[in-house]
DNA sequence: ATGCTTATTTGCAAATAATGCGAACTACAT
DNA sequence: ATGTAGTTCGCATTATTTGCAAATAAGCAT
């Protein structure tokens, strides 16, 4: 997405208001690469802006999916989560914490699927599932893994093409 | 997923008893390519067995995953959707109707992807999103489209699908 | 068949996620 | 400073799905 001051000229544009609280979620949102949730997104502004509405969170949002400025994204049936890079990219979730991490596939035109017959592709989202190794190196938990830096190229193959056991239903990690 | 009979027999084997609801439910999942969710179940279950629970089709379809004999899938937000086929498959979503198909990709291995470094890949899932083209012919509106029938196998290309580059930057970014 | 044991079914409350709506508030042009 | 229309916010409501406990009923032993 756009820069909080791009965008807020973008904003004045279309006759929309700049308010404090949609800069605040400009600047929160720019950049973020940690898929926020809106109830995330609504902690993190919180602490800077206590008392802001979750509503406003969920309009904003909203907002700026309808203006092209982020996308959104439905991973494991839980809540959305909001990403501000609408390059042409693809996800990569962890099962283990959760992360969801952009991924840019080259080639994707190269696959080969059994489209049922006369369906026109309009667009392709792949989710790689698996784990992050956990290398000892640093505290480990909290290494960071941003996918501007060495990202790999490397070509696919899952450990086992088995059937993972799926979980029976979403979210309980208590 | 396996047939009534066989789910039967394998249900016995495991201390689970035959009731009349779970061979209703297994006979409606059998071979079932309509992708159902939980209430779309319940209401065909219901025609043939006015009275059962919504509580006991969500218990069956929960134990049918824990089972390995049927699939979840989140696809767009809404409810989950079941899949009796439990094969290493994708879909395909028909955004005007919303129809679910099941699509066999032959090469994902030789997907080029930059995943973040230490992630190991244990399963991808591909979704097509795009629609069914409506050959003008019949009602069109009305023109069934069934997954069994002749799935061409075709090389992927989206109609509009212009490479960006990593992280284009649109206007001053920051 | 009859009874028993305990797996199942069911209805209802509750949790989660997201949206509708209207009243109060405020950005910002004049 | 003032007015107006765009915003924020809280509350009610919808949609899914799960937790729980009482009522029910498979399937085995007799």
């Amino acid at each position: 997405m756009h820069s909080p001051e791009v965008l807020a000229t973008k904003y004045k544009e279309q006759g929309r208001r700049i308010t404090p609280q949609r800069k605040l979620l400009f600047t929160l949102m720019h950049n973020n690469e940690s898929h926020p949730t809106a109830e995330g997104l609504f902690e993190e502004a919180s602490k800077r802006m206590p008392g802001i509405s979750l509503r406003t969170v969920y309009q904003t949002l909203e907002e700026l999916s309808e203006m092209g400025e982020i996308q959104l994204m439905h991973c494991d049936g839980g809540a959305v989560r909001f990403d501000p890079n609408v390059d042409e990219h693809h996800h990569a979730v962890c099962a283990e914490t959760g992360e969801l991490f952009d991924v840019y596939v080259d080639n994707i035109d190269s696959l080969r699927a059994q489209l049922p017959d006369g369906f026109e592709v309009q667009n392709v989202s792949i989710v790689f599932h698996g784990r992050v190794a956990k290398s000892a190196p640093r505290t480990a938990r909290s290494a960071r893994i941003t996918t501007k830096s060495p990202a790999r190229q490397q070509t696919v193959r899952a450990k086992s093409a088995k059937r993972t056991p799926r979980r029976a239903s979403r979210g309980s990690n208590t």
